[in-house]
RNA sequence: GCUAGCGUAGCUCAACGGCAGAGUACCGGUUUUGUAAACCGGUGGUUGUGGGUUCAAAUCCCACCGCUAGCUCCA
């Protein structure tokens, strides 16, 4: 006999085979079909899998999964892909399967095929999956041991999956596969028990990906679907999809003239057309009151910088790739430099550098009017770099600033500091330019070249917790100003395990991070950390922001650094006259004004809140009769600081209220004979429509109200559906 | 950077080897209007760029530039 216990305390007793299924039978037949998988001593499994083999628990902890668990979810997309997997077989035979997991909202499987699979194929592969659903037929898990599993595979031509067992799987004894019908395949699962559970799904798009994510390694098709307990949900789900794309930013800064990006000035480089621009600009504006207000200085600083300053600080070498080429002033600069890293490959890890190759290297040298005399042709490597290194020195090298922070040190280091002066907190919004790949360039989100509304703090060790407390206030006030309640905090830290990835010593990092933690704990802020996601030089704590359509948004950034304060040689004299070292808090609330206007775009759906909106009243007049009327309600508009427009057009009030309306205007007010008369305004709210005639100082007034409490109207009108992280399950293998 | 798909009027799209078109925007005129589109007319194109195939190329082929999705990356 086998004792089963039930979330409830009961226990129930059962042959010694019973599975989650059989005791769920018993309870109800109910139960039983809606039972998608069962929670065993905490961890998820089959109902189909005898419980007696997935615990040594006695009596066995046992809890039933239905439709209305999250987890079921993550057992049901799982067991669609693996339908997938088998129907794209079907079609095409000879493909080969990579991993198939489940994502957020559906799931993927990576294959190698042949064919180059197309949207399409899309209608012909839905329904063979449909096929398979139908037949029914169960998911059956069985146990291997690692030899009998490698000849399994490689029986199938699984080559990648052979790999896998050899490699990802080393350290299994056994490993599980699951059968459907004539498809087999190597997963730790758990599945559904049948492919009848299967409700709704639809394939979603298909994509390029790279077997264990290395970019240097094999590139595999990466189908996407998601799968659904019923059409409802699946229909919600896509709703959800449109609702996002709709809100595209891209789409909406052509249409409401926001923003554009010109194939003539260059990819990832934004150009703020005026609508944008003043949405920037009252940001702008908004933020550095605040900063006066908090004790911050405004500092400028210049748009490159030398070289050098970036190689003490660690940016250039660090981010050499992503970073546009140096700037050299003699000919032979760019020829210097690749000479420079051919040596320190040959010098690192012996990559092979030719002397003929070397010579001709120093022939177009000498003849871009490089001196050459004194180079130690003969000398090592080490040596021969070490003059090269002088050399480039000694010449003009300058960088497009990829960082703001150098700059800042150097306006700290200008003059001489006490610890009366401190916390010394600089602020700029900072212009940086980083050649991100191309592939990555997405509208404003990822530019080429952005503006930080950045500050670096610089604080006695005794000032850092409440500094790096203040600066968090002020990232949740700046938030909460544009509506942005919803966010979790995220701890970065550095990788335990990779710590050639970063500068600074052990005792310095672990200092670092448990100043944060404590400061998160204090504030209680809650918070996940994440490893190996620190900057190189320090700690971050990242506010993950959700905007009004439940979409997860990293934004503004506080960052702790004991390293570039070393690195630099930083000092002030401490009240025993003796030079101490500062720390520097790294700080952006919305991260880039590029990134943050795009997400606020999407945010808002273009429809910004009044004290944003770039054109915020809209005056229209019946007939052209009133045209002197509705320029001097402009005019009154304009003198009390709004941003105001006249359509004086000769079309009828219908079509420039239509206008109006397209363009999300927030406030229409329309004159006529009436108004001329009474000195009124009639109102029209963007949201709620005509608000009827009103005193043109009363209008005022509200107006003038609206904008100072920054009020925000226009968010949460519609109310989706929030979709739970299904979690990641069943991706190991 | 990689894989796949896509580039036609300012914008959204049609034409898919045989005369490059529609809606909208814009310009001119008529209309003088009270809360989501009045009417008439007109301008606008070396079909992303460069090469090739063909009697003939927006259409087929090649290269480059750019965009999109995903991967990789993100100080």
């Amino acid at each position: 006999m086998l004792q089963v216990k039930l979330p409830d305390g009961t226990i129930v007793d059962h042959p010694d085979h019973a599975t989650a299924y059989d005791v769920a039978s018993a309870i109800s037949p109910r139960l039983a079909s809606a039972a998608i998988g069962a929670v065993v001593a905490g961890q998820v499994t089959d109902i189909l899998r005898p419980l007696s083999e997935a615990t040594d628990e006695r009596p066995v902890p046992l809890q039933l999964l239905t439709e209305k668990d999250p987890a079921s979810l993550a057992i049901l997309r799982h067991s669609c892909a693996h339908i997938m997997a088998r129907a794209v077989m079907r079609l095409w035979p000879g493909v080969e399967l990579a991993f198939g997991p489940t994502t957020g909202h559906g799931y993927y499987y990576d294959i190698a095929c042949s064919h180059t699979i197309s949207e399409d194929d899309f209608p012909r592969i839905e329904a063979e999956m449909q096929r398979i659903v139908d037949m029914g037929e169960p998911f059956e898990r069985f146990i291997c041991d690692r030899e009998e599993a490698l000849k399994l595979v490689d029986g199938m031509s699984q080559s990648l999956k052979v790999e896998h067992i050899n490699t990802g799987l080393a350290t299994h004894p056994t490993v599980s596969f699951y059968r459907q019908g004539e498809f087999v395949d190597l997963c730790r699962g758990p599945h559904i028990p049948d492919a009848k559970r299967v409700k709704a799904f639809k394939l979603l798009s298909v994509a390029g990906a790279y077997w264990k994510g290395d970019a240097s390694g094999k590139q595999l098709q990466r189908l996407y679907g998601t799968a659904w307990f019923s059409q409802k949900d699946l229909d919600s789900y896509l709703d959800q999809v449109n609702e996002a794309k709709r809100r595209d930013h891209r789409v909406l800064g052509k249409q409401l003239n926001l923003f554009a990006i010109s194939q003539e000035v260059g990819q990832g480089l934004c150009l703020w057309l005026p609508k944008g621009a003043t949405i920037r600009a009252t940001l702008e504006d908004f933020i550095k009151r605040e900063l006066i207000a908090r004790g911050y200085q405004p500092v400028y600083s210049p748009h490159i910088g030398r070289v050098d300053m970036y190689e003490t600080s660690g940016h250039f070498p660090y981010y050499r790739e992503s970073q546009f080429a140096p700037i050299f002033g003699h000919d032979a600069g760019a020829l210097v430099d690749y000479w420079v890293r051919r040596l320190e490959a040959l010098i690192t890890d012996g990559t092979a550098f030719s002397p003929e190759d070397e010579k001709k290297l120093a022939d177009s040298a000498k003849l871009m009017g490089m001196e050459l005399a004194d180079f130690p042709s003969n000398g090592t490597p080490t040596a021969r770099k070490e003059f090269l290194r002088t050399w480039e020195k000694q010449q003009e090298r300058y960088l497009l600033k990829p960082m703001n922070c150098p700059h800042h040190v150097q306006i700290y280091k200008a003059q001489q500091r006490s610890y009366r002066d401190l916390p010394v907190r600089l602020a700029e919004f900072g212009t940086v330019y980083r050649h991100e790949q191309s592939g990555e360039l997405n509208g404003m989100l990822r530019v080429r070249g952005l503006t930080q509304d950045d500050a670096h703090l610089f604080v006695t060790p005794d000032q850092v917790l409440e500094e790096f407390k203040s600066t968090l206030e002020l990232v949740k006030f700046v938030l909460a100003s544009v509506g942005l309640n919803d966010y979790r905090v995220q701890l970065s830290c550095r990788d335990s395990k990779n710590k050639s990835k970063y500068v600074g010593t052990d005792e310095g990092w672990e200092n670092a991070q448990n100043s944060l933690r404590k400061v998160l704990t204090e504030m209680q802020m809650p918070f996940v950390e994440r490893e190996g996601e620190a900057a190189f030089y320090g700690p971050k704590t990242d506010f993950m922001v959700r905007d009004c359509i439940g979409r997860e948004w990293q934004l503004g950034t506080v960052q702790l650094d004991f390293n570039l304060p070393e690195r630099f040689q930083l000092e002030y004299v401490g009240a025993d006259n003796q030079t101490h070292r500062p720390v520097m808090i790294h700080r952006a609330p919305f991260g880039s004004m590029e990134r943050f206007t795009g997400m606020l775009i999407e945010h808002f759906a273009g429809a910004f809140p009044l004290w944003l909106a770039p054109e915020q009243i809209r005056v229209m007049s019946i007939s052209d009769k009133f045209e002197d009327y509705a320029k001097q309600v402009e005019a009154r508009f304009r003198a009390a600081g709004f941003r105001v427009t006249t359509d004086l057009r000769g079309a009828k009030i219908n079509a420039k209220v239509r206008d109006a309306q397209v363009e999300l205007i927030p406030y229409m007010l329309i004159v006529g004979g009436r108004d001329v008369e009474n000195g009124t305004v009639s109102i029209r709210d963007r949201i709620e429509g005509d608000l009827g005639a009103m005193p043109l100082e009363a209008a005022l007034t509200k107006l003038q109200n609206e904008v100072a409490e920054r009020t925000i109207r226009q968010v949460s009108e519609k109310k989706f559906q929030q979709f739970d992280e299904a979690g990641e399950a069943a991706n190991e293998y």
